[in-house]
RNA sequence: GCGCCAGUAGCUCAGCUGGACAGAGCAACGGCCUUCUAAGCCGUGGGUCGAGGGUUCGAGUCCUUCCUGGCGCGCCA
């Protein structure tokens, strides 16, 4: 609907150009927006302030130049004003309204897709989180969070890919290795010390007794350095398969995972070093190799290769970042906890010293989870070993629960999540609150089957019954769905998609107690299933989008 | 000390790449189930948008200074 009047209005400003009313022929990209308002109409254009300065006029004069060429846009429009300063208020026709209904019935399930990143590849690389321990309730956030932003770009037209870094080289795994492996000597009978920086878990100890049910006669006779390497692979193994399921659990699967160390067999690391030691944009110092990373805006330029040899984490992060642009990805996403945000300025710096623009590497920040039970926050401490983790969570209060809070709030601000409230069914809960709409819809088409009622076919409808405001102002929102998830894509915000869903639901709710959609006038009838029927369309499509299911009814536990 | 992020109603937060009188949910209070699911709806009260200055026709939104909170500043990963 906007793009349309967008289109009439880009029509009518060239034709006053060439007719010489207007002096300037390049023109601001025209903003269209949906006054708050209504007295304003139904959308808005700032584009006669814009243009007063370049055209030297007042902007009341500019806009009834432009009004004049205009007409009423092909019928769009009942009504056009200037108002205020300049404001040009357009008043939308309920007919252009009704249209909306019959894409949403036409395009139904793609109904919120678009074109907008054909043709571009996009990684999404999240939670990637170090194989050493289950999934807490933050790598959740950022699971969700990724997940959607995923959905949320392929909905937009991006070719696009969810991959999962496993950080499996290093000193980390090395010390989760270690740490099985002094409990699985405790557990045949050794007394050991365990050292102050080992993983504590008890997760750790029920490894080893895998491990010994399984490899104890392999094990036995290995000297301590290949033991515990055979540990750490074991035990990487292990807990890259603990976290598989309690992801999938969480309705999340990856199209790749990417080892770390597979750079490092492969010979990645050097090769991509080699490259930018090519380039020149490395020096030594001090025995070192440094990136020279404050050429492009870092505080400090960084170590790739330390005095005594071994490359750095980051050497390895480096060539797994120029190794996915070798893949050919247009732009690269990274969900990272907000507590790494140090290292985004030193990964930009990178991209711009190797000629690429950093914006081709787009760094989502997830900030912290403070649960709540009872009002008050649940504690975690990492150093005991004890934290919650993901899957008692989501045991806990439900999957969708879990997902629609954590994406309930844009994830650089912290979020408190009350798990009294996720589970509680009421409206006080936001998921169930739009849940219930869409299947209280569904509700409603049963009965309209009951009654013989049928919607009728795309393109056949009879909308002019549909003239109160409430069901003008839904289908404005219907409307505003596409661009809605277009803004979530190019922004990288899957909270935007919540934040519609609550509104499309609580003006669906409202309407539904004052009105009723089955009425002894089957024509009215007919219209109004036609749109409620394309709320449940787009409630559905959203909500599927997040990762939510979009029940047909709803069922009350215990 | 330097850097990043935040500071909007009692609480938790939106505010769409500056726009027309600042929004939602929760909490509080008062109503609504012979009618398509009350997991719902309606109504009431509540804010100097951290503070000062600046840019602009117009600032919660941009610039600057200060205050407060969180995080980060390894040849660790």
């Amino acid at each position: 609907m906007k793009k349309q009047l967008q289109h009439h209005l880009m029509q009518a400003l060239q034709e006053c150009y060439r007719q010489g009313l207007l002096h300037s022929g390049t023109f601001p990209p025209l903003v269209l927006e949906e006054p708050a308002n209504a007295g304003h109409g139904d959308l808005a254009t700032n584009l006669a302030l814009v243009l007063a300065r370049e055209e030297k006029k007042a902007p009341r004069q500019v806009a009834e130049i432009v009004l004049g060429m205009l007409g009423d846009a092909g019928g769009l429009c009942r009504q056009v004003e200037i108002a205020g300063p300049g404001f040009i208020n357009f008043f939308l026709s309920h007919r252009s309204w009704h249209l909306v209904l019959d894409e949403v019935a036409r395009q139904g399930e793609t109904y919120g897709t678009s074109a907008m990143g054909a043709g571009k590849r996009v990684q999404v690389e999240f939670v990637s989180a170090n194989p050493t321990g289950p999934l807490h309730i933050g790598h959740g956030r950022g699971a969700a969070t990724g997940d959607a932003v995923a959905a949320v770009l392929a909905a937009a037209g991006y070719e696009v890919q969810r991959e999962y870094y496993i950080n499996d080289a290093g000193n980390q795994v090395a010390l989760l290795g270690r740490s099985i492996w002094l409990r699985w000597r405790e557990l045949n009978g050794e007394r050991i010390e365990f050292p102050e920086d080992g993983y504590r878990g008890d997760y750790i100890r029920e490894i080893a007794g895998a491990l010994d049910r399984e490899h104890a006669s392999h094990l036995a006779p290995l000297a301590e350095e290949p033991a515990v390497a055979f540990c750490t692979d074991f035990g990487v193994r292990q807990l890259l398969g603990q976290i598989d399921e309690d992801l999938q659990k969480f309705g999340i699967r990856f199209d790749c995972w990417y080892s770390e160390r597979s750079l490092y067999d492969r010979g990645l690391v050097e090769k991509e070093l080699a490259k930018l030691r090519q380039r020149g944009l490395t020096y030594e110092k001090d025995g070192a190799l440094w990136l020279r990373t404050t050429d492009h805006g870092d505080d400090k330029d960084r170590v790739l290769l330390r005095a005594d040899g071994p490359p750095t984490y980051f050497a390895s992060d480096v060539a797994y970042h120029m190794e996915k642009f070798d893949r050919g990805f247009d732009l690269v996403v990274d969900v990272w906890g907000a507590d790494h945000h140090g290292y985004v300025p030193r990964m930009k710096a990178m991209l711009a010293g190797l000629g690429r623009s950093p914006d081709d590497l787009q760094v989502l920040l997830i900030q912290m989870v403070n649960l709540l039970r009872d009002g008050q926050p649940v504690t975690m401490g990492k150093r005991s070993g004890e934290f919650i983790t993901l899957r008692e969570v989501v045991d806990e209060v439900g999957r969708d629960a879990c997902r629609f809070f954590f994406l309930m709030r844009r994830s650089d601000s912290q979020l408190d999540f009350d798990l009294d409230l996720a589970k509680r069914q009421s409206n006080e809960n936001p998921v169930y609150y739009v849940q219930y709409a869409h299947a209280r819809i569904c509700s409603i088409s049963r009965n309209a089957a009951e009654l013989g009622l049928q919607l009728p076919a795309s393109g056949q409808f009879d909308l002019s019954p549909l003239e109160l405001d409430e069901e003008l102002a839904l289908m404005k929102l219907l409307a505003r769905y596409p661009e809605t998830v277009e803004g979530a894509a190019r922004l990288l915000e899957p909270h935007r998609i919540v934040f519609y869903l609550q509104e499309l639901a609580g003006a669906f709710h409202s309407y539904y107690n004052r009105h009723r959609v089955l009425t002894e006038d089957a024509r009215l009838s007919q219209a109004r299933l036609c749109l409620v029927n394309g709320i449940r369309v787009v409630l559905g499509n959203a909500l599927r989008l997040l990762g939510l299911s979009a029940p047909e009814q709803m069922q009350r536990e215990g």
